[in-house]
DNA sequence: TCCCGACTGTACCGCGAGTCCAGTTGACAC
DNA sequence: GTGTCAACTGGACTCGCGGTACAGTCGGGA
């Protein structure tokens, strides 16, 4: 049996599945525990608490996240070199992704956790705080390179223009999950790379 | 005594505020009743649950933001008829009211129900969902009668862009929450102000 | 053989939501 | 003055869930 995955894993991954589903209170440690087929005693074996649990999931998920965006971008820039062109592809990939789930993107753990903080510690909201300004530095140097090159057409700050990545892509999710609809994220970052190709357009 | 407001409107009041602050699930019953210096019977006199307290309290939230928008966009209107520039002042006056909140913006409840949905019934989600569509309708409207005068550089769908202004306010919102800044969803309201001048700007 | 990490199973605590209900209080009606 | 009704108070109770504690089991290396 070297093929049954560890169970700290599979207890992330139910966990993962229904708290994007359903939210992180209204997901039970009983029902973790049923899904991944041990005892509750098993799940506190591996994580001290609830809390315990958002963290390991938030750190896990924030990983898969900077992962996906490195491939992405790297892939864009295999397909073209130029800062800005990179860019627009890149988000067109992203968006492409987003549209390819079938049931809707499962709504970023950020903005859930942003939303419900008192019920986690420190450490939790601070490696939320991490993920959001790294990407902002991601973002942010992305346009660095693009401004050396084409001349903005308005002066933009470009913190808050690499946070409007990452707000965009929320802002969707949020508009998505409530409105049960299934592209509004991927329309909202074609909109956002519309709006790129304008404030960088060549004169 | 005809000064003393009336005990369901000061349940609302603090639950507000607390829900906030701190998310739905971490207001307990016993601290709004403390608050509103009544007893747990009395709560639940007023709501027979939790979940008609959110739906009380979204509805009343939906409405005052709605005569918000109305309020605003009136003003705008009242500088500059052109439907363009009543649109671009409009989002400088809600940023500026963003800015203004020396807390910054409490945190819009649509998103934060969004996240925790299964904890509410139908009724809430669908007042949610109701609220953003009224959102669409008026902001597509206004790009409708932008349209007409100006031809947009890049065509868009009015309908994603109606969402975007929604979308830019949650998603700079969640920013906000995240990264305990002060100012993120009034930059990112405008910079998508500078999109719009861009989108529309004549040829 | 023994040890150890990865559990199982059970008993128990405290808290908050929600129920039930009997009783009080003050305003207005007749 | 009596009755009635809405707006509560207060207390007792149930239930589910998070969390603790801990004794015992089981399989795989050293």
């Amino acid at each position: 049996m070297k093929e049954k995955i560890d169970t700290r894993t599979r207890i992330l991954d139910i966990a993962e599945a229904a708290v994007l589903e359903k939210g992180f209170e209204a997901t039970s440690i009983e029902e973790i525990v049923a899904g991944a087929e041990i005892s509750r005693g098993g799940f506190f074996y591996h994580f001290k608490d609830k809390n315990a649990l958002a963290r390991a999931m938030l750190e896990r998920y924030i990983e898969v996240e900077n992962a996906l965006y490195d491939d992405l971008f790297a892939r864009a820039r295999e397909l073209n070199d130029d800062p800005l062109h990179c860019m627009l592809i890149g988000l067109k990939l992203l968006a492409e992704m987003l549209e390819e789930m079938p049931t809707g993107h499962p709504g970023c753990v950020i903005a859930s956790t942003a939303y419900q903080d008192r019920l986690f510690d420190e450490g939790v909201r601070e490696l939320n705080r991490q993920a959001i300004l790294g990407w902002r530095k991601r973002f942010r140097g992305m346009f660095e390179d693009i401004s050396e090159i084409y001349e903005p057409r308005e002066s933009v700050n470009l913190d808050a223009l690499g946070d409007m990545v990452s707000g965009v892509v929320e802002g969707g999710l949020v508009l998505q999950r409530a409105l049960r609809e299934h592209n509004n994220a991927s329309e909202q970052i074609m909109l956002f790379r519309t709006y790129l190709k304008l404030l960088f357009a060549p004169r």
